[in-house]
DNA sequence: ATGGTCGATCCTCGA
């Protein structure tokens, strides 16, 4: 079982190019993050056509997550379970069972300033993942996994340069015990799992070529449970969609499960 | 690879 998941900076902007990755790469689950769209804009007849399902979570300017499946979408459900009155104003997870693997597609807010709002937010939204988790899931026994754009780089392997970025956001100390208290719970980084090696990314801005000078960030991450950690095969960043025409400024990764 | 923010919105903001 293909698992994927991509930012892909509007889906009005990358259909084209998703379609034609899709077929390329043949997900069976494919994980997508800032759609930027309404709910009712979603081109579900696009991925039909290739034979999948979809379930979208939009608002239409910002945000908006979606999984896409060729294996089955059940269970679906959007945001937190936690009934909290502040729910989230922001469409940024999206849950579904697809073919017995609980999925959750996450656009984790930016934070843009530590000190700013946004960071708080960013802090609270990565404890509600955690709390959702614990209360609504058994990773220690069930096939769980949990991917998307966290805005958070795991260790200093991830980034270029450590020092330059130092006390910014998706490096601080209180964003990385946030992800921590995910493995807590017994959620794998699959990538890092596979792989010792820095260097290695699933985003590059936009700006000042940042991606010709390797300049980037790997905050694009699958995390599964103990059951679905033991059954990967197969993980890679496809760097290459990160080049030619129109590019997200996001990469996919990929990760291969041995699961019926 | 032969270059050097982009996308959505409304001309600025978010990433």
């Amino acid at each position: 079982m293909r698992i994927v998941t991509w930012n892909v900076n509007s889906l009005n902007a990358r259909i084209d190019r998703v379609e034609a990755w899709i077929g390329a790469a043949s997900p069976d689950i494919l994980c997508l993050q800032e759609t930027k769209m309404t709910d009712e804009a979603f081109p579900h007849d696009r991925f039909a056509a290739l034979g999948y399902e979809a379930a979208h979570f939009g608002e239409g300017r910002w945000n908006g997550v979606a999984i896409v499946s060729r294996v089955g979408l059940d269970e679906v459900r959007s945001g937190f379970a936690d009934g909290r009155d502040d729910s989230d104003p922001d469409a940024r997870v999206l849950w579904a069972t697809c073919s017995g693997v609980r999925v959750a597609s996450c656009y984790v807010p930016n934070g843009r300033e530590v000190d700013h709002d946004h960071y708080r937010y960013k802090l609270d939204w990565l404890g509600r993942l955690h709390d959702d988790l614990a209360a609504n899931t058994q990773p220690d026994s069930d096939p769980v996994v949990v991917v998307g754009d966290f805005n958070v780089a795991p260790d200093d392997r991830d980034v270029w340069d450590p020092k330059e970025l130092e006390g910014s956001t998706h490096v601080t100390e209180p964003e990385r015990q946030a992800l921590g208290r995910l493995v807590a719970l017994g959620f794998v980084d699959v990538f890092r799992e596979r792989f010792d090696s820095g260097g290695l990314y699933s985003w590059w801005d936009y700006r000042g070529g940042a991606f010709y000078k390797r300049m980037g960030m790997r905050i694009d991450l699958i995390y599964a449970s103990a059951p679905a950690a033991a059954a990967v095969d197969f993980v890679l960043v496809d760097r290459n969609e990160r080049k030619g025409e129109k590019p997200s400024d996001h990469a996919p990764v990929i990760a291969d499960f041995a699961l019926a």
